[in-house]
DNA sequence: TATATTAGCGGACAGCTGTCCGGTTGTCAA
DNA sequence: TTGACAACCGGACAGCTGTCCGCTAATATA
């Protein structure tokens, strides 16, 4: 009867946790992160399930790779990695999940690097403006990497609710590195009163949204150079 | 045999031509303007088909109206318009086209208030950049009062090929006035040096994105307000 | 008005998505 | 080890989307 009673229904799409999560504060260090993986709330999965499980990533990453995206339906999902389809039903609400949770291995190593990146240009003074530049361009880069798997991500989704967590990172980064130039003095006097640091943010991340890089990529046929200089003209403008 | 012998196959999706396109030479007015409507190349519609389509529409828009956007199948409204599945998907390949027509309508509107308004401005001598600041913000409130239907659109095409052709005028309107503010000098000189006029309009429309906006609106609960200003503080930046 | 041509029409249908539910298997406590 | 319970499994199925194809009706021509 209670319709909540463990939680969520489909803890598994987000629940291998390599995300990191920054840290609330970002003050004084931008990237101090959490992980959230392991929780030891969370029950742990049942070992055929976690099989299953890593068996439906693999066969749709393969899948994807070989025949793209767009031509690869959850039955041939569930068919390839040998399950149910009401099994990958379990664990994916839809396409959209699956996509995310593959997006989410990808990402942890991104994230890793721009750790590194951002953790050696922090301790060479560099300005956090600098290291906004430099985040921006890599995200960039990135998103085309992984634009198929975006675009498909956010057309399976049936309804957005709530932001992936993929996303939320990259939100925080983004506010985390703006706050530190607010508070560090990088930004013109006129400007650092009346900037809005969180809607700012989502403003330097609009352009990479799928639709968005879709149309940008493919439509106005914009390289990626342009495309990154456009982005980091919006943060150079700030000083 | 020969695929595109008659043109498009879905000619009445965009055939009724509301929207007025800018004139390519945005230099000295922004907003002169042809209408693509009444070609005479087109052969006139058949009045059967032509009442048909009407009736789509007009249904549509009242079961939209009723149950809301996402609660409303083609089936239900090829019934509830008296017509077959088969006609109403030679009219609309997909519910997303259907949506973008009736967008068309409701912008043809809006397009309207905009050039008088924008008239007006630029009869005061204001500058492109004001004329620039209250289209954002017009902007603004017309993508939240159409959200609905945006999302529809975008979620409700399998592939997005080509700009809609209400995107293509709010490009081509926010690159004019650019350009204007370029050409009249109203942008600080390191500024206009460097600034990529296509790009940059793109990134302020970026925000306004079925994708983005719904998240900035839905999720992180921004105000209108507030993403009015965010993106107008894009525009004053320049300056 | 008669006829040919062509666009339009609409029901049937195939493929895909996401749900349901009876049966099965792992996990925990005794 | 055993029993009880919860989580898991997977095939069947219902709903929706988009296509196909034979039939109908409007338009052009004589």
């Amino acid at each position: 009867m209670l319709p909540e009673k463990s939680g969520n229904i489909h803890p598994s799409a987000s629940q291998p946790g390599h995300l990191i999560m920054p840290a609330i504060d970002f003050a004084a260090v931008p990237l101090v992160v959490l992980n959230s993986s392991d929780s030891p709330a969370e029950r742990t999965e049942r070992s055929d399930a976690a099989a299953n499980r890593r068996r439906i990533l693999e066969s749709a990453e393969n899948l994807f790779a070989e025949r793209g995206v767009h031509a690869v339906n959850m039955a041939d999902i569930a068919k390839s990695a040998k399950v149910g389809q009401g099994t990958l039903y379990r664990r994916f609400a839809n396409k959209g999940e699956l996509c995310l949770a593959l997006l989410d291995t990808q990402m942890a190593d991104f994230q890793n690097s721009v750790i590194v990146r951002l953790g050696e240009l922090a301790q060479a003074r560099s300005p956090f403006l600098a290291q906004l530049d430099w985040f921006m361009d890599a995200m960039v880069f990135f998103h085309e990497r992984h634009l198929p798997l975006l675009c498909a991500a956010v057309h399976g989704l049936p309804v957005m609710q709530g932001r992936p967590a993929a996303w939320v990172w990259e939100q925080l980064t983004v506010r985390g590195l703006l706050q530190g130039a607010v508070r560090h003095g990088e930004i013109r006097r006129e400007v650092a009163l009346s900037l809005d640091v969180p809607v700012y943010a989502d403003l330097l991340l609009a352009p990479l949204q799928p639709g968005a890089f879709e149309m940008a990529r493919h439509v106005d046929r914009y390289s990626l150079e342009r495309i990154s200089a456009g982005v980091r003209q919006l943060v150079a403008l700030l000083k």
